[in-house]
DNA sequence: GTCTATACACGGATAGAC
DNA sequence: GTCTATCCGTGTATAGAC
């Protein structure tokens, strides 16, 4: 009501964000111009800089919004079974990067394309993520259920075999979700159990 | 002997590719550019195009020669069990990438940066490999060694979960690749047998 | 085969009008 | 908040001298 005639800044930030985001994700960051995001909104070059410092500034908050979510979303739920919190969180996993494909293959493909500050805090982020499944790992190894010589290896090899369904699955393909994650439980669990 | 002065195209060639291969890898083929290329081998950028016609083939010369190595040397003998045939292309595969994390890195990271057709040979040269696997794969089901669902996603999945070894492994680090190696066979053998 | 010089397009970012 | 216009650097690729 009191909103200036012409000031769309809660609209066309998002719209920026988002176009961003699924040109970053097609071409990647350094391929993609100001102007092409721009023109991807439907303003000129410059009214982008109302909505982000600079292009570096594009990428790395489309990256931190991402792992914060990851982090936010992750079921932790330390009074279930160890194999039960596994099973949680592939399903997890699995899900929440299928629903998410773009900001994954960003999150992915352009950690060299953030500046060295910005990069270690995403690093750290990836790290806090991979040390909720490790968690899971050593909670299976000190109750005897899981068989695992190495949890930092056996953590990464799950996190990329799961990673890796999005680099195939599309939605209305042969498999439906709840069949991926079955198929992927079934090695996880088959993976760490003795 | 009957060489020109000055000419070094025996030389300079393999060169360019190493100093592309290292940049690309490093900085990412959008973010490299052909005088950086050059100052890397010590020559003015117009020099360049002695040896390659233009950015996009210096790329797709490096990742078909990548893929054309990798089917050449992927282990294939019939005549051993799907468990050994399976074991001897976990290692191959871990090694085979342990040793050439730049090709590997530019063989995932650039494949939207080939042209269209570029792209689709090295598709197709991709999907050779993935066939290797599950062929084995198939064997071992059909002999009654292995108990796995669906081969195609299971081939999916040991292939990402091996390559994830290129995101930490580092020679002289904590795990020696012949661990590393072990590590990984022990996984995948769980996870396929019954 | 390599050099210098250059054509020509496009990049990120900013200034100032509206 | 958005526009037009522009600064200035850098990109790929080529031309012609040596």
């Amino acid at each position: 009501m009191a909103r200036t005639t012409g000031s769309h800044s809660d609209i066309t930030g998002p719209r920026v964000r988002a176009a961003a985001l699924r040109l970053f994700a097609r071409g990647g960051y350094a391929a993609v111009s100001m102007r092409a995001i721009a023109a991807e909104v439907g303003v000129q070059a410059g009214a982008l800089y109302n909505y982000t410092p600079d292009k570096q500034s594009l990428l790395f908050d489309l990256m931190q919004a991402h792992m914060t979510d990851l982090l936010a979303e992750t079921p932790q739920d330390p009074s279930r079974s160890a194999l039960q919190q596994l099973q949680d969180f592939v399903a997890f996993h699995i899900r929440f990067h299928a629903d998410r494909p773009d900001e994954v293959f960003i999150a992915y493909m352009e950690l060299r394309n953030l500046t060295e500050e910005n990069f270690a805090v995403i690093e750290r982020l990836r790290r806090d993520y991979e040390d909720r499944l490790e968690t899971i790992l050593r909670a299976g190894v000190a109750s005897g259920d899981f068989s695992v010589a190495d949890t930092k290896i056996v953590t990464l090899a799950i996190i990329a075999m799961l990673t890796g369904v999005n680099t195939w699955y599309r939605p209305g393909g042969r498999l439906s979700l709840d069949e991926v994650v079955a198929q992927y439980w079934d090695m996880v669990r088959k993976a760490v159990t003795a």
